[in-house]
DNA sequence: TCAAAACACACT
DNA sequence: GTGTGTTTTGAT
């Protein structure tokens, strides 16, 4: 009997040992397992001489594959997040299958059907066919060669084929599908467009050195043509017969994007998304495993199809926020492409017109290849943006009254307006409207965030509140109020401001789903609405040539927000819109509603564009120490009372208390309750990456087995990207 | 006194 | 995480 330890798919940070017969089970084989009074599929992840459960050990029920349904990068990649992220790894190994494998289907694809002619029917089969007309085309067409009975079901009736097949012209044959793995001879270039010289020198920086691995940061503005520069690298990937990887933010992948792939190079594409079946997604994931699919692109999870010949990643639009995963395993998908890339040697290359700032840091540092590209080509156009200061202003639902002006103007040109509400990061902090004086700890020099129900203000830095001022501490105002308006709000205070215009909602409550939001988008370009009031959904991927207009609401929640990445995501929000509101005929103009019209981040941002912005952010970063020039960890916890959880962090924050970690709170996470549970959180940060990670490493069984750590929801976030 | 609810614990 | 055994609670 061997001993093979087996991760299995439980909260759990530690293996469990199993018997077997077999003495040569490989890593990574799924295998099924009685545990307590279940069966689960479980993961082979080593063999072992000796256990100290000894009396415990159960045989392994059944044996799932003969090959590893993890190859050896895909196991690493496994073992890494697990201690990267300190989750259980048997819960990173369920996160990297498709959910078919999981559930402990077989791995292989099932032989398919083929409709194929009996050897000596030939010479009669006229004659038995007699006048039957679809009967003799189908006769036809397999005397070409045997088809998959699926493809000539789109063709034919299953009575016609039937009838070939009662009448013993035709049999069905179970085919075991070779994969073809020989596309690189395949390749059919469609016509592409002459480079720039920075485009030129991009594919050459990128194209010189395939066999290694390199980081790339390709740095372009809208419409600079990033996407050119990455199918002619693809191209010479596709050449030397390797594969290629591409992440896209979940938004973004629309079927013109894999259109226009696979229309470049005439080969099929693997498309991964969140709206296939897990027969699909298992489809893809095994046409790859077989080298089968030259191109896959995907979304987050994507990162974990795994890629015998890969030959070069690409993360497109790589600041998105979607590459993280915000439940389970919190990992980042770009942060593992790095990893995943450099293990397998081959070239990554991170593209975006607004880099975020950890990535653009390393591009300036060396440590990725900066790739720029400023020109814009043909008729892209950026809309103009501009402050407009609302301090003492009368506000309508949130808008000021000179706005309301403008838009009318524009509402009557013919053109769309869109009226855009940041949500995201969204902390209120209170703002004197007379005077914009922002309400501030003294000690840390940030604003303070308001809880309403727990009728505080607090600082999210150190922890200290104070009782809701009823004034302003500067001008002694009593106009003094958070930011923020909701868009329903909005919506109804819009329709009474502009009763003779339609408006239109996009969130991600009135476009669940992709049709319903294309069908609205489509709407939008029709021109069915001329008012289009919403929120991050729209400043992805989608373009808005009639929209002359952009107003953004709340530039000031970002500015103070607690998230201290609020500015960040505003200042690549506006960019976004801006490079996807207008035309070249119709050039657009945007408009910031703002208490602090001369903050040099907003002013920086209008003046000077989101790059020189970037840079200037990034030396604020280093300033205050907060990443990328420090690292953090944010340990949750919620729980139907608030002491509960509250505890629990302290407990943690006592276990984790080292000399070289900054330990911040425990403070209410800025959504303090939702559905009924109290939300508090503890945020870890050092300047070095390895201190967090040892201290966590170090204490992370202690915390899972504090009594309280059963009686809340807990987990840890390491590189949190939301303070939510 | 009993059953439901809350809790504790093991799971290889 | 889940299934199971144990203790607590509170209504009869």
């Amino acid at each position: 009997m061997t001993i093979y330890q087996v991760a299995l798919p439980i909260p759990m940070r530690q293996v469990f040992d199993y018997l077997s017969e077999n003495t040569t089970l490989d890593k990574g084989v799924r295998v099924l397992v009685p545990f307590g009074a279940r069966n689960l599929v479980g993961i082979v992840v080593g063999k072992v001489t000796h256990s100290d459960h000894l009396s415990k050990l159960k045989p392994i029920t059944k044996e799932l594959d003969s090959e590893p349904v993890l190859d050896s990068t895909m196991r690493y990649l496994c073992h890494w997040l697990s201690q990267y992220y300190h989750h259980p790894l048997g819960e990173v190994y369920q996160a990297a299958l498709p959910v078919a494998l999981r559930k402990g289907v077989s791995s292989t694809p099932k032989p398919i059907d083929y409709l194929s002619l009996v050897d000596s029917v030939a010479s009669e089969a006229h004659q038995l066919l007699g006048r039957a007309k679809k009967q003799i085309s189908l006769f036809e067409v397999l005397l070409a060669g045997s088809q998959p009975v699926s493809r000539l079901k789109q063709q034919f009736t299953d009575s016609v084929i039937n009838a070939l097949i009662e009448k013993k012209i035709a049999n069905k044959v179970q085919v075991e599908e070779q994969a073809r793995t020989d596309w690189h001879t395949k390749i059919e270039l469609a016509e592409k467009p002459l480079p720039n010289i920075q485009q030129s020198l991009a594919i050459t920086a990128i194209t010189h050195k395939l066999d290694q691995y390199t980081a790339y940061l390709i740095e372009g503005v809208t419409g600079s043509g990033k996407t050119e520069v990455y199918l002619q690298g693809i191209e010479a990937v596709l050449k030397r017969n390797q594969q290629v990887l591409i992440l896209v933010p979940e938004i973004g992948l629309t079927p013109q994007t894999v259109g226009r792939f696979e229309k470049r190079f005439g080969l099929p594409v693997g498309v991964l998304h969140s709206n296939l079946t897990d027969n699909e997604r298992l489809t893809v994931w095994q046409k790859s495993r077989s080298a089968e699919m030259p191109l896959v692109i995907g979304t987050r999870s994507a990162i974990f199809t795994p890629m015998p010949r890969l030959g070069m990643i690409i993360v497109d639009e790589e600041h998105d926020a979607s590459y993280k995963q915000q439940d389970g395993l919190k990992y980042n998908a770009r942060d593992l492409a790095v990893i995943r890339a450099k293990h397998q040697k081959v070239p990554l290359i991170l593209g975006s017109a607004t880099p975020c700032l950890e990535t653009l840091n390393n591009a300036l540092k060396g440590k990725y290849q900066h790739l720029e590209l400023t020109e814009r080509a043909g008729s892209a156009v950026q809309a103009k943006q501009n402050l407009m200061d609302i301090t003492n202003q009368p506000l309508k639902s949130g808008i000021a009254q000179g706005m309301l002006d403008r838009m009318q103007s524009h509402l009557q040109a013919g053109s769309q307006v869109m009226i855009f509400i940041n949500r995201r990061g969204y902390a209120p902090a209170l703002i004197c409207h007379q005077c914009g004086f922002v309400e501030e700890c003294t000690r840390c020099n940030k604003a303070y965030t308001l809880h309403k129900s727990l009728n505080k203000i607090q600082c999210h830095y150190c922890g200290g509140a104070k009782p809701i001022p009823s004034a302003c501490s500067y001008c002694s105002s009593l106009d003094i109020s958070a930011q923020g308006v909701g868009t329903e709000q909005l919506e109804i205070s819009l329709s009474e401001s502009f009763p003779q215009y339609s408006s239109v909602r996009i969130d991600s409550d009135s476009a669940r789903g992709k049709t319903k939001l294309n069908a609205l988008l489509d709407d939008i370009n029709k021109g069915k609405h001329s008012i289009l009031i919403g929120t991050q959904i729209l400043s992805k991927g989608h373009h808005f040539p009639n929209v002359t207009l952009v107003v953004i609401l709340d530039a000031d929640g970002a500015l103070f927000s607690a998230d201290f990445r609020a500015a960040e995501h505003l200042a690549q929000l506006i960019t976004q819109l801006s490079g996807r509101a207008g035309r070249a005929d119709k050039p657009g103009e945007m408009w910031l509603q703002t208490h602090q019209p001369g903050h040099p981040l907003l002013q920086d941002l209008v003046n000077n564009g989101y790059a020189h912005f970037a840079r200037y952010a990034l030396l604020e970063r280093k300033e205050a120490q907060l990443p990328p020039f420090s690292y953090q960890a944010l340990f949750r916890a919620e729980a139907t009372k608030a002491s509960l959880a509250f505890e629990f962090l302290s407990e943690v924050s006592a276990l984790l208390t080292n000399n070289s970690v900054r330990i911040l709170g425990p403070v209410p996470a800025l959504m303090e309750k939702r559905q009924g549970r109290y939300r508090m959180q503890l945020l870890l940060q050092s300047a070095s990456r390895q201190h967090i990670n040892n201290a966590i490493a170090k204490q992370i069984k202690s915390i899972e087995n504090l009594p309280l750590a059963r009686k809340v929801r807990w987990s840890v976030d390491i590189d949190p990207q939301d303070f939510i």
